[in-house]
DNA sequence: AGGTCTGGATTTAAAAAGCGAACCCATACA
DNA sequence: TGTATGGGTTCGCTTTTTAAATCCAGACCT
């Protein structure tokens, strides 16, 4: 296993990094489960309670924040013959996190499975080949995790 | 922009859902902050507690609930002339983390930067050019994000 | 118009978690 | 013998979470 070399502290402090402040805006469990159903479809306050079966004041207070953060988007919706309501559905900041829960859902597959096959999967339209979380290079082309290397600014 | 089918609830139920799960075990701001600094190679109690600022409390208890969890292994270090002190290394389970939160860095970097050029980026090794967080087929080649589709067990 | 239903919240009071400061313990070193 | 250091735990106090109850506006029915 490649160890990670000894450091006192973090080549970025906290206060300045995007990845800490990532942390500060989807770091917190309710946050995340709320994103994940919102990338399966859920968009109505009632659903993502009966859901996430969280305090509705909790619910009301993540979906504030996530809106205020520019992830979701609050509209309002109209079922015929129905009154107006309030919807929430993902931004493109909120839809480009995609990635990284499909990435998280994959580890935790690899890692918390009961050894049962995945219950999800993603393919690529067309073709039932499974794929993967990953990096790749300008042209597209996946480099491992191996390969990566850390370059800071300066 | 891509709109996610209306769904009332998760094709897959929290409980039985292994994102959740993972959720479970890393939704938590500051064990996400451990686990950041971690990566970038911070092992000793006192160094951790330095950089997050957070009370020594919550860090002795989410250190613990990391070796509990498996993404920590906890194991008592030699300095010459020091005595034996514990020090926290990430685990295989844990270093497979890497890739997500470099790509959660690069989210905030999109999403949230000031603007500047991103202060840490990530190079394939030898190379210059910057690698970013994508889906891969059976290959090794990009699925670009309008391409994926998802695909339930049974 | 009055009554009822329903989705989307807010209010309230108890339980849990977070917090900072102080304290404890073992070992190196002077 | 005393002091410094790393790695914690204990102690009160404050803030969040939580569950349950309540509120509110608009659609529908009669």
């Amino acid at each position: 296993m490649t160890q990670i070399p000894l450091a006192r502290r973090s080549p970025i402090p906290p206060e300045s990094c995007n990845l800490a402040s990532a942390i500060e805006v989807v770091g917190d469990r309710w946050t995340l489960l709320i994103l994940r159903a919102a990338l399966y479809g859920v968009r109505r306050f009632d659903d993502f309670q009966a859901e996430l079966k969280c305090p509705r004041t909790v619910l009301s207070g993540r979906l504030k924040g996530l809106v205020d953060a520019g992830l979701l988007v609050k509209r309002p919706y109209k079922a015929p013959g129905k009154r107006a309501r309030p919807e929430y559905t993902l931004s493109a900041m909120g839809l480009s996190l995609r990635p990284i829960l499909i990435g998280l859902t994959q580890w935790g597959d690899a890692w918390l499975g009961s050894g049962e096959s995945a219950p999800i999967s993603f393919t690529k339209a067309g073709t039932k080949a499974a794929i993967r979380a990953a990096f790749v290079d300008a042209d597209g082309r996946e480099v491992r995790p191996d390969q990566i290397r850390t370059v800071i600014r300066g």
